[in-house]
DNA sequence: CTGTTAGCGCCTTCAT
DNA sequence: ATGAAGGCGCTAACAG
């Protein structure tokens, strides 16, 4: 059977022919390149359009070397706090005409490792990476292909890379600081799973540097972990409450699992804030939807999409003056959260 | 300045040498070609792993026509119903080494027509698009190109196409019947952004229709439209509730929406459900947030991601029996909704 | 300003 | 089972 496939295999030349000139000045007028005559430049683009010519990236990359392609690799789209990172990412460089690959780790380096190969295979120019703990093996390879990579949720980075983020440590300790002030000094945290996790783990060692720097011993701190699920958050908030000295305060490594806690003090009749206080951290559209409504610290996830792409879009030479952006953190002041009670 | 690119740009040939045998067979190994000898095919492997030989897909696409790369248009990855369904398909193809390219359209089909271009630009061998209203051009192109595209969370598809996806009438009707059960009488929905929302608006007229079925004209039957945020939501619920006959019982296009009309509701000292039952869609994890937790309806969005991307890896052939995959809707019964109080 | 020429790295007949 | 040769579609020199 003979497929209509006229049109759809059109090529440069195809266009050349119907306008009246060489593939090259074709070429040039697809790139933009100025040195063309206006009207034969008006000619490509009206052939170029009747034949419904689009161009081959593939050849366009193989020739060239260069894709307009970048890479990202999250831990999970699951998890709003990604997604509307790489949502904002991919808009921005949708306006340039970059597109996006996306891969998830499941917040494992080796998986990151594997698709970072593969991402490698498939010609991208730059990688965005989330935290600053990598294989480095992963690494090495983007650089010794010179792929650029920027690390996003941490501002930490590389000699070679870049980093678009906060200082997890800065949040940790803005959470103690905030719940000390408040007078609690039995503490507690549910800290996500730190493993392979700088952030998470980061924000753990602020928040019990900055309590210890109060007179709050690592020693007294319960640390419970659990996965960014509210069920996770519910189990972990249990163990916490039905140890012997149960906290007056916990701050929670995520607005995910700190909903998770408040259902787990509902259910079993604790008061929040009366007789715990709960902080949150990203500031996700749940923070609004608990009951009392949480205190938390606001992630720029959607602005870290933004500046990462500008920074990707950016020449090598801009990119000097933008390797590392330490974006500030909010304190979001709700109701899930209140000075100690008195003999609390 | 002179880099170390030394393996950087290994290619086929350099693997070829350092195996002692031609290109030819390298390439044959690479693809699993089963017609060389054992031996051959270890030195060969060897040599590609000692000299971190990675494939150049650029040019295997240009001379294979086949990119192992699917685009994906969703309207946003700001939702978490399409975060989910984009998260389940890239790890079922990651599997397959099949990368995927990301691009929101935000609700519009012109955009969603200029990034799939891009994507055929990029050598997609598929798509997958959400819902069935798109611009014939786009769907034109693609099957023009002998594109594979398939619809997701639509039931409905074209004649080439496919779909993955559930019955947005049904899932409206199902609201329906629930509700018209429990006796309520005086209803309204608040149906999101119906334009160029097909979802949206084949579920608002499922409703509609079930309505009408047992007794309730649609004309008395308030529709109110909002974004899918909790701000929306209680925006619009206000106009709902401070209309002259407000509704017993409200259907909500997405649950971040029915969450948002929970908060109006609590805002206003209106009880849920005793004054009014609220009816959410989608089941997402801010459904078990929300006082009371909402009744709702599950959309199967991680099942979505799975079986498109099933239906991607598929042969051909083996499409065929794959061309519409309805699946089934659950009804999450939990505490948002009640029977109609006497005189309400 | 425009055309000609020569590959980019790979896969794929076609031989052997 | 393997090698040689050609070309996928494009862009980048280099001429003119």
């Amino acid at each position: 059977m003979v497929l209509d496939n006229d049109r759809a295999d059109t090529k440069i030349v195809d266009v050349a022919r119907l306008a009246g000139c060489s593939p090259a000045t074709v070429s040039r007028v697809l790139n933009n390149n100025p040195s063309v005559d206006p009207d034969v430049r008006d000619r490509v683009m009206r052939a170029a359009t009747q034949l419904g010519y689009v161009r081959n990236g593939s050849a366009r990359a193989l020739r060239s070397t260069k894709s307009r392609t970048v890479g990202v690799i999250i831990p999970t789209l699951d998890h709003a706090i990604y997604a509307t990172m790489v949502h904002s990412l991919q808009a921005r460089l949708a306006e340039k005409d970059v597109s996006v690959i996306i891969n998830t780790s499941m917040y494992d380096i080796d998986i990151e490792f594997e698709q970072a190969k593969l991402l490698v295979e498939r010609g991208v120019e730059s990688v965005v990476l989330v935290g600053s703990i990598h294989r480095v093996e992963t690494l090495a390879m983007l650089e010794q292909r010179n792929i650029a990579y920027v690390f996003t949720y941490t501002s930490m980075t590389t000699d070679v890379g870049a980093a678009v983020g906060f200082d997890n440590i800065k949040a940790g300790a803005m959470a103690a600081r905030y719940l000390v002030d408040l007078g609690h000094t039995r503490l507690a945290m549910i800290a996500g799973i730190t493993q392979n996790n700088d952030r998470a783990s980061a924000r753990r060692d602020g928040f019990l540097d900055e309590l210890e720097r109060h007179g709050i011993s690592r020693d007294n701190v319960s640390i419970a972990e659990s996965a960014y699920k509210i069920e996770g958050g519910r189990d972990a908030m249990r163990r916490l409450m039905t140890a012997p000295n149960p906290p007056s305060a916990v701050f929670c490594g995520s607005d995910i699992i700190a909903a998770g806690a408040i259902k787990y003090c509902h259910a079993e009749g604790i008061q929040v804030p009366e007789d715990v206080s709960v902080f949150g951290f990203d500031n996700l559209e749940v923070a609004e939807l608990t009951h009392p409504e949480l205190t938390t610290i606001e992630v720029p996830a959607r602005d870290m999409g933004t500046i990462a792409a500008e920074y990707l879009l950016a020449t090598p030479v801009q990119r000097q003056h933008m390797r590392q952006r330490e974006l500030s953190l909010r304190l979001v002041v709700r109701a899930s959260t209140a000075p100690r009670k008195r003999n609390a």
